[in-house]
DNA sequence: CTGCATCTAGTCGCAATGCAACTAGTCTCG
DNA sequence: CGAGACTAGTTGCATTGCGACTAGATGCAG
């Protein structure tokens, strides 16, 4: 037995486009793009879709259909999902909706540090932030609006639903703590850290 | 000139501990570990550690400052941040806070495909995972609440305050989603579904 | 006191990912 | 006809995640 699959965002929604129908790579991220998704699956440079439906090939978890030749465009291979292809996208379905990962996005790393910037500094780069992701809340919301308007089904919808309600709390936070930062209630000062420090007398993550 | 080197969250606290004072490899884990930065900067497996102090060093924003030997140890390499790495830093830190950077997390990826689902499977999948951040949600609380009891300054734990706040928020949000489908105000069918992909003519990233 | 497990510190290798460059054919428009 | 842009797929490189491995130190059980 060959060493299983690893699941990802990108194979998942593979699985599941050819679950509906065989399709060739091409006409995966087409509908990819299509349906909106590459908002959350990262098919933007195409080397990862070859190497991902390449990695399910050989994993027996799709087989190729056939192999079309409109002249003019390159060989084109269809493939299909197999029945271990739509027993495992069931399964990885269930675990990655089940259990949260343990993820390492920047922004909170970046947090981290902020004790190396002054109260100041830090204001303005969280306000800058603050814009952009008021920006990306805007973009969503009305994505969201023009297809329900459209009688797209909701449940269709819902990652985008998700995204929106992650983006709003973000920016929540962000704009709580900018306002904290604007009038004192949350300062600092290299001093205030260093005399932390001293008491625990081991190295401090604070800027000195 | 060398490549410019890529940040990351480990470079960044890399870069900030030695900022602090001159470290060796095993002793920037200790600190991130002892300062809970370890939920925030993935050092779990040690490789990540010496390959990315390897490339600030190869950067230039690094350098060796000695060579300790205590018997019984191995030769340490102890660094210090140089001039360059202290600029870096902070472009680094500027960036990745005023900067949302577009991630693809599983999670989203992984509800674009609920539809694959019935809607009690959805729900059923969705409460185990409401309860896994519940629990992590309380880990994160009572973490903060020990830390601020014990007297730390509020923006060291920033990033804390942050994760749970995350957390927090995408647990509300899937808890309003398990009680809607819990309800009937999120449902649908293999029919329905179907019936819309038809009005649309295309693929359909629903499960068929 | 000898063998076996465990901890510390660091290294190695591999699969996967992100990103950019490159190929090669096709279409468009002047 | 030729320049540039689009389509479709490939290649390479640096980085990352993850597990396995080394090798000395320590501990503790028989």
């Amino acid at each position: 037995m060959t060493a299983p699959v690893k699941s990802s965002p990108l194979a998942l929604t593979v699985l599941a486009l050819l679950h509906y129908k065989p399709l060739h790579p091409y006409g995966i991220q087409q509908l990819i793009k299509q349906w909106g998704k590459e908002q959350v699956v990262n098919v933007g440079q195409r080397a990862g879709l070859y190497r991902t439906i390449e990695r399910l090939h050989a994993g027996g978890l799709i087989a190729v259909r056939q192999t079309e030749r409109d002249q003019q465009y390159p060989e084109r291979t269809v493939y299909e999902v197999t029945d271990e292809g739509r027993a495992v996208a069931r399964e990885w379905l269930d675990q990655m909706l089940a259990v949260p990962k343990g993820e390492f996005p920047v922004f909170p790393a970046a947090l981290s540090n902020v004790p190396m910037l002054t109260p100041a500094e830090a204001l303005d780069v969280l306000e800058r932030r603050a814009e952009r992701l008021a920006a990306r809340r805007a973009d969503l919301a009305s994505q969201l609006a023009v297809h329900t308007e459209e009688g797209v089904p909701r449940v269709t919808l819902i990652e985008h639903e998700y995204l929106l309600a992650m983006v709003d709390a973000e920016e929540r936070w962000v704009r709580a703590v900018t306002a904290d930062l604007h009038d004192g209630r949350l300062a600092w000062s290299p001093e205030m850290l260093a005399a932390f420090d001293e008491q625990h007398n081991s190295g401090a993550p604070s800027g000195g």
